[in-house]
DNA sequence: AGCACGCCGACT
DNA sequence: GTCGGCGTGCTC
């Protein structure tokens, strides 16, 4: 059991006056099981667990014949099923609900809204720390021996190999045998085994999520009462030579870290092992003194996040302006549950929120801050941890699944009122949220793309908040056009904070022609003339620089000059991006890696050459050009170890790189003192991106690296490489012009009904074959068509990559008024379809994965 | 999604 | 003859 607050639901209650009563119920649960199948399954709950099994709770159940799953209790009924035998809950793994009222009603809005399963939804939900495990195992029979010797059953070969090492107790698993024998699959075997009697399978339950224990040792009692004794101890270990000496080094270093004279709690609370084996102590002369009567051994659980508890806490002081912005903030939620905060870059967002943060908790009630993935590892959660303290639990994707667990206990138990985490945090137990901040609203990482269920994080935010009646702060210095239009639209509250902290000024973005210098010859590799001027400058001022290029690896293709051959990957419909440091080609989609080729695989030429670049490129091309200066790359190769991606963030906060090349990883959250220079590469192809929202990425993307320069009193440049500077967004970008933008942008969107105005849920078909997956998504497309009207579907298109890991993917796209249209029969209706459509023979094997909202 | 069952080809 | 391929159907 992990949690221990009271709680009784009304089927408690009624199932112990029917027992009181001497009636004889059966109760059944409706479980929701990790299982891509639509609906709910009925177990029956056995007649010692009927007054335990509580909503909420997780139950370890049989589904189908071999598979033993952990499932959530979402309904305890007494209506038997129908048509079929309930199987009987096997064991009930929390006697109080691990999953509350509230959350299992966000769940299913979830599932309903992004057209998704139930147990889809419990999968991203839950911690897989609070999944059980379930491995089946098999062993020798023993009675075997006894008809083996009667019957002399025969066993093949591949039997006998298995028979031979399972004897002695030796239980394996069925990953194990499938490799000792050298078969894709057991069961046959296991089948024929079973069959002869000559094994036995069974089931092992691993709950996953160990607490973490530390071993401790402390003075017994005898020495605990009176320490003086110690000393004694002491002093006859002195009188007595030979090895003594090892053992008068432990209580001596006991001593230095409890003096005698320390209260007796100090005393009882011991020491960690550790801290005497990292001395050099071993192990045996602690034990030595376990056996004399001096110390004892013992265990605690702690938790694996102790370390931040012991800081002082500080607190901030808003400026007269920002304390304006926040009041404004508060009286706008007194009429929206929603508010937009457009806050440009540097006008101390953070304070405010944490502000708003310590006010909701002064009303006891409980704050979500969501971050986008990259911005969680950096210097926001340093200053709310410094804020905050052991108040605050953080989740994000690079922690373990114990560490995961522990923050779900913390959020349960309220040790954590504050979380910041990444989007799969609004699933965490909150019972009474007061205020939920999505910060950088607009950041695509919001939306889960694979697997399902396919959910936006800011915008399931707003339900999550209507659930426990709390308020949502939506922040960003670049809105997204779908929560800017609903601020218009007076729907949510709109607040803008257009003065910088301290009055720093906006960087002077600057766009440098490419085609001129192109045609003028002064370029250096990828580096225009201004560009390196602009570099070679800073670095002498001792300034530093960052240069984004919003792609990683050296070369996106390699081709050949002859027959322009290019290597694509074998699984995916994409060329191989060339990495230099490891000298292969890798496929950025499946992992597909292979040596680059020495020459063409088409001509036999061996002019090849590499094609475009990356941010390994920059970095090289840089190194070339200025030997001198200290480059440092970061980008997903570079930061995939824990802590690589902090070490690098240190180095240069502390000023040891002069110059930082990265993708986006670079415009997310960080916030330097000496960077005075940014450098953009190859938008072009960002802004001509065959996407609607290429424009508003492009926008957010240059603005968001665009102030990472300039601080307080430095004004910062930023130089946008570019072939086309008189681009209408470039416009808009250099005069930090977002309202200029928007009119623009919401004008296109108008035009061609994208959202804003309408409502897209994107279907996409997948299959083996090209021809399957065109042929179905046509079918679909006139099926839709035919139901929701021909102007609403449009399609069906190859995917942007057409294949990936071997499938071929096809797109329909859909696009609904957002008015007058009633969403769920709509939904309805595409579900209905893809049923009719995977029912026709040929397409049974085909997926048919919708996506609402897409992005 | 798993996993079993069942019906086909290519091997000891 | 059997092993093991994957098409089909079901899971309370």
């Amino acid at each position: 059991m992990l949690f221990k607050e009271e709680h009784i639901s009304e089927e408690t209650l009624s199932a112990e006056k029917n027992i009181k009563e001497g009636k004889k119920n059966t109760f059944f649960a409706d479980v929701i099981l990790p299982v891509p199948v639509e609906g709910r399954f009925t177990y029956r709950i056995p007649a010692e667990l009927s007054e335990k099994v509580q909503e909420g709770a997780r139950v370890v159940v049989n589904f189908g014949k071999r598979r033993v799953l952990t499932g959530i209790v979402m309904r305890v009924h007494q209506e038997a099923p129908q048509n079929r035998q309930a199987k009987y809950i096997l064991e009930l793994l929390d006697e109080q609900p691990l999953v509350n009222a509230s959350q299992l009603r966000f769940w299913e809005w979830i599932a309903d809204y992004y057209m998704c399963y139930l147990g889809e939804v419990m999968n991203v939900a839950l911690p897989s720390g609070l999944k059980l495990s379930s491995l089946s195992k098999v062993q020798f029979n023993p009675s075997f021996v006894a008809l083996q010797a009667q019957y002399q059953i025969p066993l093949s070969a591949k039997e006998q190999i298995l028979i031979d090492n399972l004897v002695g107790d030796n239980a394996l698993t069925f990953e194990q045998i499938a490799n000792l024998l050298n078969v894709k699959n057991v069961y046959p075997i296991i089948k024929s085994l079973l069959f002869k009697e000559a094994i036995i399978v069974f089931e092992e339950l691993k709950e996953k999520y160990k607490p973490k224990i530390v071993k401790k040792i402390r003075l017994t009692k005898h020495y605990l009462i009176d320490i003086d004794k110690l000393t004694e101890l002491l002093d006859a270990l002195a009188l007595q030579k030979r090895n003594f000496s090892k053992q008068q080094d432990v209580i001596l270093k006991y001593l230095a870290e409890i003096p005698a004279d320390a209260p007796i709690a100090t005393h009882q609370q011991g020491l960690p092992k550790s801290a005497f084996v990292k001395v050099g102590i071993s192990e045996s002369s602690l034990h030595a003194l376990i056996k004399k009567g001096v110390f004892e051994e013992f265990e605690e659980i702690v938790s694996r996040f102790e370390e931040y508890d012991t800081l002082p806490l500080k607190s901030i002081t808003l400026t007269d302006y920002q304390q304006e912005i926040v009041s404004q903030i508060e009286k706008s939620f007194q009429e929206k549950q929603t508010v937009l905060l457009h806050g440009i870059t540097g006008s101390g967002k953070t304070e405010m929120y944490i502000d708003l943060i310590n006010k909701t908790l002064d009303r006891g009630q409980q704050v979500l801050f969501l971050l986008p993935e990259i911005a969680l590892t950096t210097q926001i959660v340093s200053r709310l941890k410094k804020v905050f303290g052991a108040k605050l639990g953080v989740y994000h994707s690079r922690f373990s699944d114990n560490e995961r667990v522990e923050i779900w206990k913390g959020v349960w138990e309220n040790r954590f009122p504050i979380v910041a985490g990444v989007r799969s945090s609004i699933f965490l137990p909150f019972n009474n949220l007061g205020l939920i901040i999505v910060d950088e609203e607009h950041d695509p990482s919001y939306k889960q793309y694979d697997p399902a269920p396919r959910y936006n994080a800011r915008d399931t935010a707003l339900i999550l908040a209507h659930i426990h009646q709390a308020k949502v702060l939506l922040g960003s210095a670049t809105p997204s056009l779908e929560s800017y239009y609903q601020a218009q639209q007076g729907k949510y509250g709109f607040i803008k904070a257009d003065k910088r902290f301290g009055d720093a000024q906006l960087p002077e973005i600057q766009l440098v022609n490419m085609s001129i210098e192109r045609k003028q010859k002064t370029l250096k590799y990828n580096f225009s003339s201004l560009m390196l001027q602009a570099i070679e400058e800073n670095v002498q001022k001792k300034e530093q620089t960052i240069l984004f290029q919003n792609r990683r690896g050296f070369a996106p293709h390699l081709t050949c000059q002859e027959c322009s051959w290019i290597p694509t990957c074998i699984n995916c419909a994409v060329s191989l991006t060339f990495h230099l440091a490891s000298n292969e080609l890798r496929c950025h989609y499946c992992g597909y890696r292979e040596s680059p080729p020495a020459s063409c695989l088409n001509c036999g030429s061996t002019k090849i050459k590499t094609v475009g670049f990356g941010t390994e490129k920059i970095e090289d091309e840089l190194k070339l050009i200025y030997p001198e200066i200290v480059v440092q790359r970061m980008d997903l190769d570079t930061t995939r170890s824990k802590y690589s991606y902090q070490t690098i963030i240190d180095d240069f906060a502390n000023q040891s790189i002069d110059v930082l090349v990265g993708t986006q990883m670079v415009t997310k959250g960080l916030d330097f003192d000496h960077v005075s220079l940014v450098g953009i590469f190859d938008i072009d192809r960002l802004i001509h991106f065959p996407d609607f929202r290429s424009h508003e990425r492009t926008f957010q993307l240059l603005t968001q690296v665009s102030g990472r320069a300039g601080r307080k009193d430095k004004k910062g440049i930023v130089l946008i490489q570019t072939a086309k500077p008189q681009h209408p967004l470039l416009q808009r970008v250099i005069s930090h012009d977002y309202e200029g933008f928007y009119q623009d942008e919401i004008a296109e969107r108008e035009k061609h009904f994208y959202p804003p105005f309408s409502r897209v849920i994107n279907i996409t078909v997948k299959a083996d074959e090209q021809s399957l997956s065109i042929e179905a998504a046509t079918e679909l497309t006139q099926k839709l068509k035919a139901v929701l009207g021909e102007g609403r579907v449009l399609g069906p298109v190859p995917a942007l990559i057409e294949k990936i890991r071997n499938q071929y993917l096809q797109n329909v796209m859909i696009k609904l008024e957002r008015d007058k249209i009633n969403l769920k029969a709509v939904k309805q209706l595409i579900k209905e379809q893809t049923i009719g459509l995977t029912s026709n023979r040929r397409y049974k094997t085909l997926h048919i994965v919708p996506d609402v909202d897409p992005m």
